[in-house]
DNA sequence: GCCGCGACTGTGAGCGCTCACATGCGGGAA
DNA sequence: TTCCCGCATGTGAGCGCTCACAGTCGCGGC
């Protein structure tokens, strides 16, 4: 017989088990329910009763079964978050920002980084997350292959891509690369420089071509010559390789890089170089890294608010969690130019 | 009458709920508890009944409810971490090494951030993560204070601390600083130096005080002298701002650098100083953040194999949650001398 | 020909909670 | 006084699963 006084489970009874609800209800001379109504601040519980339940409730250091809560609710106030690389600045500063924002409303973050950055792998880690019992997901897709992926995502799970480009059918957060490449780029042109090149992030990414794009945009409407492209990988290394190829072009004056470790890289090949910044040629990076303060010179660079890139994830995806339906919505926000001592006014100006 | 036959929840019946064990099983003509074991592989299951649950379980696109199987069984398979600050390059490569080792180990990872480094915010954060229902925490506490907090946990609470000092009641992956600091400054003697002057990390931080310890021990080996300390916050900033001390200083010709990006600041202030690197002043940093290779001069540095330590603190606290007692391993992984250009025999040696 | 045993499958309770609804009770309108 | 209504509280079902145990069936041995 194992009726309900055997309880054969949780054999170790050492320590004992954790109190439940039950256990408070009985503590306080009330009903189970009258213990969650006292938890859930319904007004319909008398003063004398709820005074006596919380009293119980700290007596047993009572806890509620998150678990428990979400079975019955279907709802587990956890979201998850994939991402690519967390050891590079920008998405771990996203991370960072919507792990706080969560925390704020609430909510528990779970992580899927992922080793490679593809449809399959994508779809898979939303899987995972959603096998998890999140409520809603977090993309942090800044490349095209991500983006696809959430294309291919059963449209019942409420997600939210970060950094997603245009294409969008599911809402979508971002920092205004156009406006920041932009930004970057009239700022070197008011110094006087025409020969502005550009070194951009990898090709499929979608924050690489939309800083190609802001650049250009920029050198149209001043009517600069625009220069060939180069591509980096977004590590000092292929900064520091293109920076090969940039010191054989004649009449360079400045140069925008898609990030500051690229910068870093071309800073570091110049210097080799002999070549003298921001004297004879400016740079620009985007990012803001802390340490892009203390490079050589310190980099003028465009800053990124994450934490509001953060805010404003949870934002969306609260929304969609509680209303049900998938929006569309595109969050944009604005980066800002800092301007530090890797540029100055063109030569001859 | 809310019989069973009523099924007044999810109201929004629009796309099918998704399908349980029970629809598996009505499928495929068995009782919930055959599809039960046919996932979980016992054995005693007949081959055409197993295959008949397989059909089903594809064509309804079941999937187990993690979130029940965790109410039952009282386990979420799934861990926290508990981390200061994700934005820096060790805690966010630390995390990763644990994300990537819980996920072959299938556990999931909640994180929660620390905007501030003491003993109620450690307790909380790991409160929070219990109160989700994680089954174990790793923190990410390199400080004094969160160490402090580890002892005043519940001891049945399955915990494994990273980077937590010697004084351990608990389990501790580590790498090791002292050899990692002893290396660094045994590389500087080897190259003639005598005069090896260190930047710390802020007091209170284990790490900081491990590689203090690690220089001395090095110098007082070689016979060397041991000038005074500096401290930095590990920031770049601070390392520029010490670097303003230790020109004062006469007849350094090498120093030791807690970490990468105080290297980084201690560079550009000797280079704004007209001071050259290595020719005057050899510099040895310690993280091997990526950048480090493209700093002017690349920096010597001590590597440190975060996925090592990652897999490590798995394997303690999937043991601990498995045997239900707090063990109390110490891990210690073993760091990595990077020499690169920014040090060199000391002059007239 | 019957028993027993192993292989396979089914039954029901219960994890800790919330939801829908039932019930008890006091007071103001009729 | 009678009735109703609204506040306060209780009751029971059920979320989707696992665990312990109870069958059922077929086959070999005495």
């Amino acid at each position: 017989m194992s009726g309900p006084l055997a309880r054969p489970r949780r054999p170790k009874g050492r320590g004992q088990r954790p109190a439940v609800m039950t256990d408070v209800a009985k503590l306080a001379g009330v009903s189970h329910q009258t213990v969650s109504r006292v938890l859930h601040d319904s007004p319909h519980v008398r003063r004398g009763t709820r005074e006596r339940v919380l009293a119980a409730i700290r007596q047993l250091d009572y806890r509620p079964n998150p678990v428990a809560q979400a079975l019955v609710t279907g709802r587990s106030r956890s979201l998850g978050v994939v991402s690519f690389d967390t050891t590079l600045y920008g998405p771990a500063s996203t991370l960072l920002g919507i792990e706080e924002a969560a925390h704020d409303r609430g909510y528990a973050v779970s992580i899927a980084s992922l080793r490679s950055l593809n449809r399959e792998s994508v779809v898979g880690a939303v899987q995972r997350l959603r096998d998890q019992g999140v409520d809603g997901v977090v993309v942090i897709a800044p490349q095209r292959a991500a983006v696809d992926a959430l294309l291919h995502l059963p449209p019942e799970v409420p997600v939210v891509a970060v950094e997603a480009g245009p294409d969008d059918s599911f809402p979508v957060v971002a920092v205004d690369q156009l406006a920041g490449a932009g930004a970057a780029t009239r700022h070197l042109l008011e110094l006087g420089h025409r020969n502005i090149w550009h070194i951009a992030g990898p090709e499929g990414w979608l924050e690489a071509e939309q800083r190609i794009e802001g650049w250009r945009s920029a050198l149209r409407a001043a009517g600069a010559a625009e220069p060939p492209l180069f591509r980096g990988d977004w590590s000092a290394r292929s900064g520091y390789d293109v920076g090969e190829h940039l010191l054989a072009e004649a009449g360079v004056t400045a140069v925008f890089v898609a990030n500051d470790q690229m910068a870093l890289g071309l800073l570091r090949r110049l210097h080799e170089a002999g070549r003298e910044t921001p004297g004879e040629i400016s740079v620009v990076g985007f990012d803001d890294i802390p340490e892009a303060a203390y490079f050589t010179p310190p980099l003028t660079t465009v800053r990124q608010d994450f934490a509001e890139v953060g805010r404003s994830c949870l934002h969306l995806l609260l929304g969609q969690i509680e209303s049900r339906v998938r929006s569309w919505t595109r969050v944009v926000v604005a980066p800002e130019l800092v301007v530090r001592g890797s540029t100055t006014a063109a030569r001859g100006r």
